[in-house]
DNA sequence: TTGGTACGTTCCATTTTGGAACGATCTATG
DNA sequence: CATAGATCGTTCCAAAATGGAACGTACCAA
């Protein structure tokens, strides 16, 4: 199978890193989420190249995960924004993160975490189900295959 | 950069990606969260090329996310488990499975949900804070950068 | 006029992937 | 014994994606 069939694909594992499981894409996100909206930064802080940058742009907005907007004319220049669609992703960023922080040793000192914007205390993100209140994990939880 | 030298990053996104953020990886995770633990039945199900496939089984294994166990000798063989660091990706899959029912869209009418192990009720998961109680989202978050 | 800013595109060498065949090593069957 | 099947990879090659650097366009400011 080949990468591209993957969209098509009954799972929304599939489906989702149809558009998000790229090598870049998700970094990409962060950057937006950070607030960073520009071409030129983007490509300075992640180190890409602008030839694959310039692609998965343009893949995000064709998915409706970035909105491209006009921020001046003359000459046109446009910056990248996130839409709901992309939004919504912050709990799969934080999941990873928190994920990366507990499971992926770092060389070095530095280091992200998450702080209450409110408190300023860390954050220690939890997967609950909205109705019953539980914690989600791999042994509360069953997928189920729908035709 | 080279997507190599990702894993140096200090930032917990870049690191997680640099073990999942591959284009096949969560997928091979999510087959093993499924239960599949062999070669021959990732490969089938999946449609993976074998050579990326073993390749990809090797990373994982390197990154202590999987664990290589034989499960018979004469001919040796070996089946592939998750280790705890694989088990805790379990979030990090259930944000990009929800993210994806609700803004990928679909062709035709096939589906997966998640349910209650227990009780057999939908879930809906959101993350919250284990300290506060309260919800994640993006305008309550801060991400710090300690150096 | 020269240099700077911003957003891409183009070109080419290197790397990764897809697809199919092959190899190794055993067990089971006739 | 000969043949087929199961399992887990490796090898080979063509096609696609990526990394790196330069180039193009359109403006502004000194």
């Amino acid at each position: 199978m080949k990468w591209n069939d993957l969209h098509k694909n009954a799972c929304p594992v599939a489906r989702g890193l149809s558009v998000v499981g790229d090598r870049w894409t998700m970094l990409v996100i962060r950057e937006c989420f950070l607030g960073i909206r520009r071409f030129e930064k983007m490509q300075e802080r992640l180190g890409i190249t602008r030839h694959v940058l310039a692609d998965r742009l343009r893949i995000l907005e064709t998915a409706g995960v970035l909105r491209r907007e006009a921020y001046q004319q003359r000459p046109l220049r446009h910056e990248y924004r996130l839409t709901e669609r992309g939004k919504a992703l912050y709990p799969v960023l934080v999941t990873l993160i928190d994920w990366a922080n507990a499971h992926v040793p770092l060389e070095g000192e530095a280091s992200v975490s998450l702080l209450s914007r409110e408190t300023g205390d860390p954050i220690a993100p939890v997967l609950i189900d909205r109705n019953s209140g539980q914690e989600i994990t791999h042994r509360t939880v069953n997928f189920l295959f729908t035709e």
